[in-house]
Formats: C-alpha cells, structure tokens, sequence
DNA sequence: CGAACGAATTGATGTATGTCGATAGGTTGG
DNA sequence: CCAACCTATCGACATACATCAATTCGTTCG
C-alpha cells in the first residue's frame, strides 16, 4: 500500500548538500551554546528544540525519515517497529512538525512526513564550537 | 573570593582542538541520527544526553563555563545570572555531571565545573550528517 | 574545637509529558 | 453513499521533572 505510492514518488529531486553550509537563512537558535553566555530567551529557545529532540521515539522517527531512500515516510512506516501505539505515534509525529524538525503532508488518505535540513542543520551548529561548521 | 582562585589557576593549558576532531576514543553514542535507523537502545542513550542539555537552566550553565577564559567556573559563580536559588543550580550541575556533560572538582570549600569536550563533540557529531565533521 | 561559609541532600509541590483506549475526522473504493 | 481505512483528537493516568525552603554535610579559619 504504502510502498506502492513511496516507489511513485522515489523520483522527486533530493537535496543535495555541502556538509556545513546554511542550507537557509537562520531565523532563530542565533546563540551557539559555546560562543558565550546564553541568555535565558536564548537557552529556553534552544532548549525547546532539543526537548523535542529527546525522545527515544522521535529519535527513531527522525532517523527512519532520514534514512528513507526517498527522503520521505508514511505515518503506516513507523507503528510497527517503533511499538508504540498509532495515537502515541502520530501525538510524536505532531510534536515533531510543530518544532519545525519535519514538514508533513498530507497524499490521499495517507500522511507523508520529511526531515526539515535546515532545522536539523540549526541545532547541529548551535551544539558546536564556534569556529567549526 | 572566587576569582581570587580563579586567577591563580587560569595559566592551566587549556585544550586546544581542531574543528570536528574526535577529542577522545568514542565508547557511547555510536549511532549517528541521520546515518540510518536508531535501535530502540541507541535512541534512548542520545535521548537521555539530549534531555540534560534540554532544559534552559542547564544550557546556560553550560555556556556560561564554556566562554569562561580559564575554561572552568566556580558553582558560587552560577546562582546570580541564572537567578534561580542555590539547590537548583546544584541540582542541575549535579545533572550534567551524571551525564558526563561537566566534570566536576572540590578545590577547598568551592566546586569547580569544566565542560566534557569529548562528549559534547559526540552529541554534535550525533546530530550531524554522516559525512560531516 | 567551634563558628562561618559553600555546596549537596531532603521533602514537598505544581507542572509537564509519554502512553494508551476510545472516539472522531477525512479520504478512497465499491 | 456507505463501508473500510488511515490518521488525529480526547480523556485518563502514571511518571518524570524543575523548583524552592529547610536541613545536612564538608571545609576553612580564628
């Protein structure tokens, strides 16, 4: 089912990247936490993100859209080997969209959900040291 | 009072590192999120490092020895910019501590904190592509 | 030793969160 | 248009957590 309409849509264009370039603008998570002293606006920001982040389940969604060949995965792709609950799937799914980390579509009836890089990308730099990436 | 004893020990070398080096022997935190499929195991040891980074009070303490010239500060150092009451902070540099995050040392009737450069390196190279850094 | 001081621990409290069963909302196919 | 299906929302519940006041623990110094 799912994977018939994922083989109609393996074709659409990926992003190809450099390693450590913007791949957009910075709108937020300006502060890098090892630049200087964060202010509290700044670490409570950064600190949402990454709160998303520490779930073992959104982990595991994040890493399976990321290791989709297509670049994209259906919400029936993630029930049965997270072991979770469609209810507790989809509430992570939804926390994981509302933090900007994936972008969500809807195809039919069936939910499509894909990594946001450049968000990604922003917590990634904001761990690192200043001078690097 | 403090400062006193940070000026005699700011000569100690500090680490000087090149950009995304490993600073240390990788023993945890193996799996990297966008290389493939996180393990329900992988998923919940990044989560558990990414939750004691993921809260406000603890990114700016991180910060805050982080941008110290003498790459350490002192916990009396802590409780007036974070504006939150003593037991806390401990309890918070207690977090990072546990999570090798800091380390930490009782020099006299103070507690000195550095940051764990080998394991926040980890976390970042974790949330970065696979091919990056 | 005993007073003073820095920091950790304890106990309590209100809030946030991960999870599920049950239900509702939307979309497709017959 | 109705039944089947996928997903989101609701309600409930147990747990985790950030925070503080009070207390205890260690260290230094007179």
């Amino acid at each position: 089912m799912c994977q018939y309409v994922l083989v109609n849509i393996s074709k659409q264009k990926l992003p190809v990247q450099r390693c450590c370039e913007p791949s957009g603008p910075l709108q937020l998570l300006a502060g890098q936490l090892l630049a200087g002293p964060l202010s509290e606006a700044e670490a409570t920001e950064l600190a949402a993100v990454l709160k998303t982040l520490a779930d073992p389940a959104r982990l595991r969604l994040v890493s399976i859209i990321a290791s989709s060949p297509s670049g994209e995965a259906c919400a029936c792709d993630f029930t049965e080997p997270l072991d979770r609950s469609q209810p507790t799937i989809s509430h992570h799914l939804s926390q994981l969209t509302s933090a900007g980390i994936i972008t969500r579509e809807q195809r039919g009836k069936w939910a499509w959900f894909r990594l946001n890089a450049d968000r990604l990308d922003m917590v990634h730099r904001a761990l690192g040291r200043p001078d690097c990436c």
